[in-house]
DNA sequence: CAGTTAAGATACCGATTGGTATCTTTGTAT
DNA sequence: ATACAAAGATACCAATCGGTATCTTAACTG
């Protein structure tokens, strides 16, 4: 038989793209078989239904986007290298993108927090798990010694993660990268702030 | 004759509303029909296209949005006070919407940022607009000696918008508004650091 | 009251939507 | 070489899409 994990892992990937940059609702089955080359037939063979793929898909971006920046992560050894790989990851999303169409965690928040309570549940976890990671980071910096203890990491991680989205989305918008490079040049003030 | 100009009216602030919280392509005409109970043929007879219609919608989303904002801001005198009545704005964007379905220019910027050039101009000047607004209490702020002179101003309002999308976003995808209340908290230190 | 005109309703158009039933092709195991 | 099962193609479905041509209704004017 041909191979059909590849083809299905093709399948997700066209159309995480497509739903990435287009929309989830705005992207239709017969976009999917332009990008794949597939037909109808084919897709719906890998998938239950529209909805299951766009599960799949979304999950594929989460992962291409948290392997990248954990991989970065992880590479980095001290507390301020690891959060410069966190902002060279942001900074990269206007002219070297894992994915086109801006971040895939506020794309899918945006179109689904209203209307799609199951897409919109992955979503939320997928921002859980990039503030879990920053907030790891300073967490264990707090334990190295490299970050004032008693601070509210929360705090610190939400403002971080709603910098990094806000400046990402201004700058797509704008199509110049001076307003994610402002944000992250704040951001790197408050590092310094809470670094000792 | 009936009266036509209440009429569009009410057929851009129901289409408004659906297309800030259902998206603009995704919101379809018949839609719209029942949401004023009007039809197709009447809709048809006030817009030229449905890109005319998400036109004037978008549009009166941002009026919505800044004769609130700017009617807080001009009640409150000082430059802290002014930033309080932002806030309070955005705060309130949770369980006292002036519209349903969140921050109207974020929304639309991430729908058109790649589909829609016409409409994403549009967003793009609205997003100038809220800029543009916070820059000029930095300025104001700075003439009256009640901020520090010599900072960049672009460089400030970039970061404070940058915040509420980002902070906005992550509390109605949470449902939750701890990470609007944590990203405000963050922005009065800001403002606190800048004041004399 | 009659005539005019604008506002809204009705009925349709071809194209596209998500989805499915059925047919054909392909690779593999015997 | 043949049989079999899985993968993919084809052809269709009702529902909906944006849009329009035409008809009816309502209000104002003389």
């Amino acid at each position: 038989m041909r191979n059909s994990e590849i083809t299905r892992n093709n399948i997700i990937l066209e159309s995480a793209n497509l739903f990435n940059t287009q929309g989830y609702k705005a992207t239709s089955i017969s976009d999917i078989t332009k990008a794949t080359g597939l037909t109808k037939g084919a897709i719906y063979r890998h998938f239950v239904n529209k909805d299951d793929l766009e599960k799949h898909a979304l999950q594929r971006l989460g992962s291409l986007m948290f392997d990248e920046i954990g991989a970065q992560i992880r590479a980095a050894k001290t507390f301020k290298t690891k959060f410069e790989a966190i902002f060279s990851f942001f900074e990269n999303y206007m002219d070297s993108p894992l994915y086109e169409g801006g971040c895939p965690l506020m794309n899918a928040a945006v179109e689904t927090d209203d209307t799609n309570p199951q897409l919109r549940l992955q979503v939320e976890q997928m921002l859980g798990q990039l503030k879990d990671s920053v907030s790891k980071i300073i967490e264990n910096g707090i334990k190295n010694g490299q970050v004032e203890n008693g601070i509210n990491i929360r705090h610190y991680s939400t403002v971080i993660v709603a910098v990094l989205e806000g400046g990402v989305m201004m700058s797509r918008l704008e199509r110049d990268k001076k307003s994610i490079h402002y944000t992250i040049d704040h951001l790197r003030n408050v590092i310094e702030m809470i670094a000792i």
